[in-house]
DNA sequence: AATGAAAGTGTTTATCC
DNA sequence: GGATAAACACTTTCATT
């Protein structure tokens, strides 16, 4: 799964990872029209980033509010002295937690939350209050949705 | 693209948003196998699915490490009295915040950023600093890395 | 809404450059 | 590392229920 061989970023590469960022759907024969290659050789390429961890996987993007989870939120976590790694196991055990990462800082942990309402924070935040101080930042838009950086260098 | 007819999670449209979540290149054959139905079945309800709203995109995964971004952080970011709507637009031209939502509280913004090295970090934070108090926390770990919640109810 | 079968497309393998 | 072509697999359309 891990980056062991390097593959290059050349620009058939970025054709294809680009194509795919936009829709993983992407028929290799598409992909083989706009990067000016073969489908069989589309196939090698995607196959080696695939192996060098470039591509991590495909996924859906599935509406969390059309599921129901009308709110989001992002909460910062501080464990009280001694609790970090309670805290770190209660995060992990709580599926409303849809992301979470340690920080360096006093919040040692940034978890994205998400809520059917507000009535659900307290459901969230309460096991937690036992372990930790929390900072809560109910999302109100999503300024800038999930988005590739440019390709770094050349 | 957005949700106006509604469409029932069933036992199988589930199946189906779970395998495509797990794996978006499944074809229509296997999620047809996986879910007791005929691949035009499939295809149907994929095709109200999206049009409901529920799934929003199939997209490839790429690793920002592999591409060359070794460190990420997130950043939270209270604009300067009035500054508000200089901050956004600024937010938005920095192609290294691959994501960014407005917060209740006194930070208005949080963002992830994307670097090379921390040596980067300047570079975002310095136009920044006109508009704005910020706030670094620079990722240790991917604690929980991005996953699905339940469905909610029943 | 779903199925099965046929027609149309896309993918894979083998061979060659 | 890439191309081509044939064999194979998948997807779509359509008639039917």
């Amino acid at each position: 799964m891990t980056s062991v061989r390097k593959v290059s970023l050349d620009a058939a590469n970025r054709l294809i990872l680009d194509a795919l960022m936009a829709d993983s759907r992407t028929s290799l024969r598409t992909l083989a029209e706009q990067a000016g290659l073969s489908a069989p050789a589309v196939r090698e390429r995607i196959r080696q980033l695939e192996e060098a961890g470039v591509i991590l996987g495909y996924t859906a993007q599935v509406s969390w509010a059309a599921l129901g989870y009308g709110l989001e939120a992002i909460v910062r976590i501080e464990p009280l002295p001694g609790r970090l790694r309670e805290v770190e196991r209660a995060l992990r055990e709580m599926p409303q937690i849809v992301q979470c990462d340690a920080v360096t800082g006093d919040d040692c942990f940034i978890a994205r939350v998400v809520l059917r309402d507000v009535g659900d924070l307290d459901g969230v935040l309460d096991p937690l209050h036992v372990l930790a101080r929390t900072s809560t930042a109910v999302i109100k838009k999503a300024t800038i949705p999930l988005r590739a950086p440019p390709y770094p260098d050349g």
